[in-house]
DNA sequence: CAGTGACCGGATCAATGATCCAGTGCTCGA
DNA sequence: TCGAGCACTGGATCATTGATCCGGTCACTG
């Protein structure tokens, strides 16, 4: 009647689930991904290594390797997470141009609320959140009347002016916080300064001269984008069979 | 009167140039950055290490750590070296569009012609030959009429859509050439025709089904960017005073 | 000829990604 | 009730890599 060794019957509501005490779930690979990204969010890409994920998380490091089978697997994971925080405007609207706005916007501040990110952007993006996120765009430059070559022209140049603006923004601000004594873009100001006679327009007038406003900059180039995405739609609408102008 | 023990008068000339009987000059920090160069160039980005490289020069991996700080030395020296390829166009010209085309154009060869660039596009790039060509960027559109907001707008833009650029189609179709079977860009088309029923604008339609021409589509978006920027040069020429339309 | 300083590299360290393999406890069928 | 199997864990361990220590080599100088 009695139990094992070591416990009677009833035992497992006395002890600990027997998560060795510790109150965490189960640890899998969803909740890797999420420590994870805290992990990069507080730290930075160097910070990240397996042991210390693992740690973080109250387990071995070999214990990783259960539920992923690299280290790139959590980058291309975690990646991919953070764009579900992209919200997909409703496909109702009529205005294409408001919906592809409020899309790109959010995606760039995803790219930006996790500057860790923009040094992954060069590994193939094929995680659902992504793939729904491009879908979405497809789908709506297909409905305001985009047709190729335009089409591709359009997804691939919003795409590459996101990824490129987040890119720069983090390269030139990122650091800022966490050495603000050595911030990269200080450094590159002082350079500046020092060889104002050799870039000229560069110190005068520069980035980092007019210390702009990066959330204004995006807007207008966004805007060109957009605008010359509008036109082409347009003429293609008008003259469908005709060479266009 | 007689030499040294090794040695007679004159004898220098009859040694090897004391280098080790190795035909190599003597290893500066070009000749590395050179050598490292090649070395990303035929093997890619992660084969890179201090060991391999100064196994290529002929030399001992310890030795590069006196030319040389650290690693991200090689890589930050290496990437402003293969910008001196891009050709700064005379500034003589009136037609401003045609020479940002020829920079930007050049740009984005030169990122492609050396895949391993774009993963390094996150770090600052402040060496001469960038600083040269985006003094060169700056300049012209400053007297192209191009005042801010959209001065720095246009620089911004311009780069991020060549960065983005260069980065995506380096992504997709950068180890195509080293992994033909597992190329990233067969994965991902199988995936898609997989998933079509969940991505069907994007199985229809997307890059990777249309299998479209990079370059046209660059070509698109640079359009859309100049004719952006051009336009508001104008508005601004016409109006000075004048808030804008 | 001793001394100096530029330059080189073997031995070595610490960190890291990844694997091997021996567990540990739960579940389920007999 | 029990034992086989399975999901899961982690200590020990390996190879690789960036980086440093420190002792060497060689030309040149006073």
């Amino acid at each position: 009647m009695a139990g094992k060794g070591s416990g009677s019957a009833g035992d497992v509501w006395l002890r600990p689930p027997t998560r060795t005490a510790r109150e965490a779930p189960p640890l899998s690979r969803d909740r890797i991904v999420e420590e994870a990204i805290a992990l990069l969010d507080e730290e930075g890409a160097d910070r990240l290594t397996m042991r210390r994920l693992a740690e973080r998380l109250g387990t071995g490091s070999t214990t990783l390797y259960w539920h992923l089978k690299t280290k790139d697997d959590v980058l291309d994971l975690a990646l991919d997470a953070i764009f579900a925080a992209v919200e997909i405007p409703g496909n109702d609207g009529r205005d294409w141009r408001a919906a592809v706005t409020a899309l790109i916007t959010g995606w760039r501040a995803v790219l930006l609320a996790h500057p860790w990110s923009a040094a992954l952007l060069g590994r193939p993006m094929l995680g659902p959140n992504v793939l729904a996120r491009s879908e979405f765009l497809y789908a709506t430059l297909v409905k305001a009347g985009v047709v190729e070559p335009h089409l591709t022209a359009a997804a691939y140049g919003l795409s590459n002016y996101v990824i490129g603006s987040a890119l720069m923004q983090a390269t030139w601000t990122a650091r800022a916080e966490q050495h603000p004594g050595s911030a990269t873009g200080q450094a590159a100001r002082e350079r500046f300064r020092a060889d104002s006679d050799r870039y000229p327009v560069l110190a005068a007038h520069g980035p980092l001269a007019v210390d702009g406003d990066w959330d204004t900059s995006f807007a207008i180039g966004l805007g060109w984008l957009l605008d010359g995405i509008q036109a082409d739609a347009a003429a293609a609408g008008e003259a469908p069979e005709s060479r266009s102008e």
